[in-house]
DNA sequence: TCTGGGGTCCTAGGACCC
DNA sequence: TCTGGGGTCCTAGGACCC
C-alpha cells in the first residue's frame, strides 16, 4: 500500500465560523472583510456566485453588494483561531501524525490504511456534527497532489467532498489534470503562472510533464520538487512540530490618515508591545528591531514615501519597554513630517532561544537585579494579559487602546462568541 | 476616507578572508 | 601596484503561501 496525505480543510472557513451563530444566513450571500475593513478574504459560495471577487476592494463594491442582499463580517480573528483549535483537536483522533498546516487546513498521514475514501468521510462528518463546520478532505501520495485533490473535492460535487487521487485509474488521473489550470498548483502564483504559459506549459497536466531538470535551471529547485511530487514522488514531508518563529511582525493600516510624529510613535509602540508578548510566548530573544511606516499605496496625488529602519541591539532582549525604546528611535530617524502615512509595521529579527542568552559575566550587579525585576515585570504583564483578555495592561507609550486617532476600522465585527463569557450565545428557553 | 496581516524560502550580490 | 580562485556570511529583494 503507498503511503496517502490527506488534506482536510474547511470550506470558505471564516465565512462558515461567523455562520454558526447566524443560522439565518445558511443560504444567503456572506462576506468576510480583512483588517480594517479593507477587501474581501472569504467568501460563501453564494457570494462566488454574485461574481465578488476574492480580494475586491470592500469600498467599490459595497453598494452594489449590499443591494444584493450580501452580508459582510469585519474578521474576528479570536472567533476563528478558535473554532481552528477545536478543528484540529477533532482530526487529532484520526492520525497521530498531522502538520496544521493554516488556520484552516490540515495534513494527515494516513499510513497504509485501506478504506481511505471511507476514512474521508468518517472525518467529514464527525467534523460537521461537533462543530458545524464544513470540510472537504483531498488523498494522495504527495502534499502537493493533495492539495489538488482538495481542489477537485471542493470543485466537484460528485466526489462527496472526498477525493481519493492516488487511487484513480491512469487516464483518469490525467484527464482531470489536463483540466485544471497551471496556476492552482501550490507553489505556483501568478508571476511563475504567467511564465509557464509563456512556454506553453498552461495545466497541471503540461506542468507534470515538463523536464524538472530544466525546470530547476530556469526557475528554482522549488519548482523542480513541485513537478516531482506532482509525479507522486514525496519531496516534502509533514512537519508536525510547530517550529519557533524566525522573525516577529506586528503591523496595521491606521483606520485614517496618521501625520504626526506623535501618533505614529504611539502605535509603533503598541506594535513593538504585540510584537514583544508573541517573543515571549515562544521563548526567545531578539537581536534587531525593524520599523517601517509608509503611504497610502494607491493614491496618484500624494508622492509614495516607504521608510524602513533596523537597528541592532546591543544585546538581545524580549523586554517590551526596550524594544520599544529601540523601535521609536527608529521612527525617529525614518520619520518625514507632512507626510500622511496609511500603515506602520515593526519586526523583531536575529531572534534566538532565550536558553541560550549569553551571560555576561562583567555586568555590575546592580544591572542584574534590575534585568531580574524587568523580567518580573514582564512576567505579570503576560499573565494579567492571557487572564483578561490582550491589551489589558500595557506600556503608557502605547497609548489608551480606544479612541486613538490610528486604530483600525471594524464596523461589521461579529461578537466574541466563543471567547467571552458576555458574548455567549443567548438560548430562548 | 477608501485595497489585510503574518510568515517562509531561495537567490543574487557584496564584503571579507585566505 | 591590483592579479586569481574559492569560500563564508550577511542582506535585500522577489516569489509564494494562507
Amino acid at each position: 500500500m503507498t503511503r496517502a496525505i490527506a488534506l482536510v480543510d474547511v470550506n470558505n472557513c471564516y465565512v462558515s465560523c461567523e455562520r454558526l451563530f447566524r443560522p439565518d444566513l445558511a443560504t444567503r450571500p456572506v462576506v468576510v472583510l480583512s483588517n480594517n475593513d479593507g477587501c474581501v478574504v472569504s467568501r460563501s459560495a453564494e457570494a462566488k456566485a454574485l461574481g465578488i471577487p476574492m480580494g475586491a476592494p470592500w469600498f467599490k463594491i459595497r453598494g452594489l453588494a449590499s443591494k444584493q442582499g450580501v452580508t459582510a463580517f469585519s474578521s474576528n480573528y479570536a472567533l476563528y483561531a478558535d473554532m481552528s483549535n477545536r478543528f484540529m483537536s477533532i482530526l487529532a483522533r484520526f492520525s497521530p501524525e498531522r502538520e496544521a498546516y493554516s488556520i484552516d487546513e490540515c495534513f494527515l498521514d494516513l499510513g497504509g490504511q485501506a478504506e481511505r475514501v471511507a476514512l474521508g468521510r468518517r472525518i467529514r462528518q464527525t467534523v460537521q456534527r461537533e462543530i458545524g463546520l464544513p470540510v472537504c478532505v483531498g488523498i494522495a501520495p504527495t502534499k502537493t497532489l493533495a492539495k489538488l485533490a482538495n481542489h477537485l473535492a471542493k470543485k466537484q460535487s460528485a466526489w462527496g467532498g472526498v477525493c481519493d487521487f492516488g487511487a484513480l485509474p491512469e487516464g483518469r488521473q490525467e484527464a482531470l489534470l489536463r483540466g485544471i489550470e497551471v496556476g492552482e498548483v501550490w507553489g505556483v502564483g501568478w508571476r511563475l503562472r504567467e511564465a509557464l504559459e509563456r512556454r506553453g506549459i498552461r495545466t497541471v497536466w503540461d506542468l507534470r510533464q515538463a523536464d524538472a531538470e530544466t525546470l530547476r535551471q530556469r526557475f528554482s529547485v522549488i519548482l523542480e520538487r513541485t513537478v516531482r511530487e506532482l509525479r507522486g514522488t514525496p519531496c516534502l514531508g509533514l512537519e508536525q512540530a510547530v517550529a519557533d518563529k524566525q522573525q516577529i511582525l506586528s503591523s496595521r493600516s491606521f483606520g485614517r490618515p496618521v501625520a504626526s510624529c506623535e501618533d505614529l510613535a504611539a502605535a509603533v509602540a503598541a506594535y513593538a508591545a504585540r510584537a514583544a508578548e508573541k517573543l515571549r510566548r515562544q521563548d526567545s530573544l531578539a537581536g534587531a528591531v525593524g520599523v517601517y511606516i509608509r503611504t497610502y499605496r494607491h493614491r496618484e496625488d500624494e508622492r509614495p514615501y516607504y521608510g524602513q529602519l533596523v537597528l541592532p541591539l546591543a544585546e538581545a532582549s524580549d523586554d517590551s519597554l526596550e524594544l520599544i525604546r529601540v523601535a521609536r528611535l527608529a521612527l525617529q530617524r525614518i520619520y518625514r513630517p507632512g507626510v500622511r502615512y496609511a500603515k506602520a509595521g515593526v519586526m523583531l529579527l536575529g531572534l534566538v532561544p532565550r536558553s541560550g542568552r549569553q551571560a555576561d559575566l562583567f555586568t555590575p550587579p546592580e544591572v542584574v537585579v534590575r534585568q531580574q525585576r524587568r523580567e518580573g515585570v514582564m512576567q505579570v504583564l503576560d499573565q494579567v494579559n492571557r487572564r483578561w483578555g490582550g491589551g489589558t495592561l500595557g506600556p503608557g507609550a502605547a497609548g489608551l487602546k480606544h479612541g486613538v486617532a490610528w486604530a483600525m476600522r471594524r464596523d461589521h465585527v461579529s461578537p466574541a462568541y466563543t471567547t467571552a463569557w458576555r458574548d455567549l450565545a443567548r438560548v430562548k428557553a
